[in-house]
DNA sequence: CGGAATGGTCAACCATGTTGTCGATCTTAC
DNA sequence: GTAAGATCGACAACATGGTTGACCATTCCG
């Protein structure tokens, strides 16, 4: 696998001001998935062990985009970045794990409003709960500075729509 | 979406010894995936005009599993982590964009080496240099040291094995 | 030699995405 | 008040990429 051989962290010699190549630049993007794919598998371990093992990384999403006030299937197409066709497929996908529930709008009869079922909620919670005890663990292993600079410095890079877009799946393959 | 308003980034407040909550944890992964996607797409962004416009980012990852030695599809599979048959389909793909191609083995009549041609291997040696101008931009807006810290950070927190697997996509959705 | 591993491929199936179409239902402009 | 347009949800067809399971060919090894 790539054996560059990055190996133990070359670390940066300043010479005449002009910079020798740390770390070549690809690393970044594998540390940066790899790190998040750190947190959302301990997550959905955590998760799958008290109770919710079909909850997917995707559906945590989606439930976070249909929020606590519920949402239509369109308007979590839009926030998460997909289709509406492609929202409608998740939705479904929570209703037969019996995280969301579809009701009739009584104000317009087209929309059909999804809501979160207290299993969704509680799931909800509990995720977020998980991920305050997640960072907590970074804070104590990196120390609490050097999270809340990584997350500022993250914050100052990443453009702020990007972070919620959920075409993850077709993103990476292909569409 | 949330709209937990975590707003302008509430600074931590250090009262007795005990921490007062600062950044939601939930923030975290969404950061990282979202840096690692801004990475991802400005790379892919950059092919594309540079004649790679069918590149997905699911094929820089399996063309750096083939590398420049070639590799039979079950190697690619193991570097990958997805089982064989899926990392032939990947392959098969790579074949018809042109970035590689399928030779027998004389010593072993049953492999099939997978190589890259020219132009699969430019275009990783092109991700390469890429990526290593786009770490050079996050050092001239965050400085140099805090994108070192900020691997560095990220390197003790993700275990070694964990960057590059790549059933990246059916592991957000489902299987 | 002959059985176990290994490599490649085929087939069926799943989960997600896409586009296009369509009927039903607001909304709005005349 | 009504007709044109926008929007919502759903269906269908298709692409990707992942999974298992089954098979055959070949190689390795006792």
């Amino acid at each position: 696998m790539v054996d560059h051989s990055v190996g133990k962290n070359v670390n940066q010699v300043v010479d005449s001001g002009k910079a020798i190549p740390d770390t070549p630049g690809f690393e970044l993007p594998l540390l940066l998935f790899g790190a998040f794919r750190t947190l959302i598998d301990r997550l959905h371990a955590r998760l799958a062990e008290e109770g919710h093992p079909d909850l997917r990384p995707a559906h945590g999403f989606a439930m976070q985009a249909i929020g606590t006030g519920g949402a239509t299937a369109s308007e979590v197409g839009r926030r998460l970045g997909v289709s509406k066709q492609a929202a409608g497929k998740t939705v479904d996908r929570l209703l037969a794990l019996g995280y969301a529930e579809r009701t009739d709008d009584p104000h317009d009869a087209r929309r059909k409003l999804v809501r979160l079922t207290p299993r969704g909620r509680a799931a909800l919670h509990r995720s977020a709960e998980l991920f305050d005890e997640l960072r907590a663990e970074w804070s104590a292993a990196l120390g609490p500075d050097r999270v809340r600079d990584l997350e500022h410095a993250l914050r100052t890079v990443v453009p702020r729509e990007t972070a919620f877009r959920l075409d993850a799946g077709t993103w990476l393959s292909g569409a």
